[in-house]
DNA sequence: TCGTGTGAACGAATTCACAGCG
DNA sequence: CGCTGTGAATTCGTTCACACGA
């Protein structure tokens, strides 16, 4: 794999993009697949797949294209889906309840070790086979599991706590679904999810549609 | 406001931002802010937030800053959230009960009127005041209850179809959770939130943070 | 010949820097 | 004087176009 310099953050997306298409191409058995394939009809050019995949190696064959199981297996090596990766839910609520349950986690490698909260009405209980612990007790429970990677679902107001003491215990990637900015130290790599935020970009949509 | 040509996707995103800020600024008692305070620390620099604003008027003082109050509702009216849009949620699992209940929807102005699922276990359930319906009636429900958004939290394999379906309804703005890239015919907004990229994006930055 | 890999050209978005107004 | 508003400069990302290897 070459020498990474600087990765646009809307490459990396298209990478997870184009991952998703060879999984599905690999399951319909195809064995190779061109530019043109992964660009698929939406808004990415085949020139775009080139480039992308360009920065990080050769994988194609001039003339033939990609072959689709090496390159799958290269772009889950490239995004660091190469292991399975423990995550800590911080914020047991429905939220948190639904991304627990979600099973597409588990198939691409995350594995939740850890629940917790700060309701002493819900520390105790279980989610399938964890228990959901105090949410005080976070710094112990990072290092006993190992936990590697965060999600946040907290209420807004709890989050920039929760965060700070995710970072004091070493955890370095955050998935924060709190509409809170929040802040965190150097190293640490953050990165939200705002549903209102996602809703408000469609109404700016339709409010300017048409004649702006 | 003025005539507006082609703003992009992050700087809408940053107005959804600015709105936050905004919102707690005057609940803390400020009456002006200026371009570098609503900057923050985080990435967004007092330029970027001036010429972000400048897009749509000119709502600072020259050696003063921007009236708090009156920015934020003219940052409410650019987004379109100067009234009440009425929403559909196309699949009752886990998450969209977990959106459904969250409260802050309905503050920003979203109101879920409909609630549709496949599942004729779950039809003819109710959550709060909303009824589940059959996704086979979505034609229905969309003309009966004036539904101009839609939310999409089915299982990836039936999204497209519901999406065909909320499309030939008239329904012009999408949000979707299910991890497929979806199309959608021209005149049609979709906005995809894939929580597997986003995981994917934080476990690639893990793993190539220091040298490449 | 076909489709990749990539420098060069282009375009979009961000930052600079300062004129101008309160 | 302070801070906005905005052209100009710059940086960053995308697209073009074609040489080259399978």
């Amino acid at each position: 794999m070459k020498r990474i310099t600087k990765i646009s953050d809307s490459a990396v997306r298209r990478l997870s993009h184009y991952l998703r298409f060879l999984e599905d191409t690999e399951a319909a058995g195809k064995r190779t697949v061109s530019s043109e394939d992964l660009a698929e009809r939406g808004g990415i050019t085949s020139a775009q797949v080139r480039k992308d995949l360009s920065h990080f190696g050769s994988f194609g064959k001039r003339g033939t294209g990609y072959p689709v199981a090496l390159l799958r297996e290269q772009i889950m090596e490239i995004l660091g889906l190469g292991r399975t990766w423990r995550v800590a839910l911080v914020g047991a609520g429905k939220l948190g309840a639904a991304l627990f349950h979600y099973a597409g986690f588990r198939r691409q490698g995350f594995e939740i070790v850890a629940v917790l909260d700060r309701d002493p009405a819900k520390v105790g209980r279980r989610w399938a086979d964890v228990a959901i612990e105090d949410v005080g007790e976070l710094a112990r429970v990072v290092k006993k599991q190992g936990v590697e990677l965060a999600i946040v679902t907290t209420p807004a107001d709890a989050a920039q706590e929760v965060v700070d003491a995710l970072a004091a215990a070493g955890v370095e990637a955050i998935l924060n679904f709190a509409p809170r900015k929040l802040s965190v130290p150097v190293g640490v790599t953050l990165r939200d999810v705002n549903l209102a935020m996602e809703l408000e970009s469609l109404t700016f949509a339709l409010t300017h549609r048409d004649r702006g």
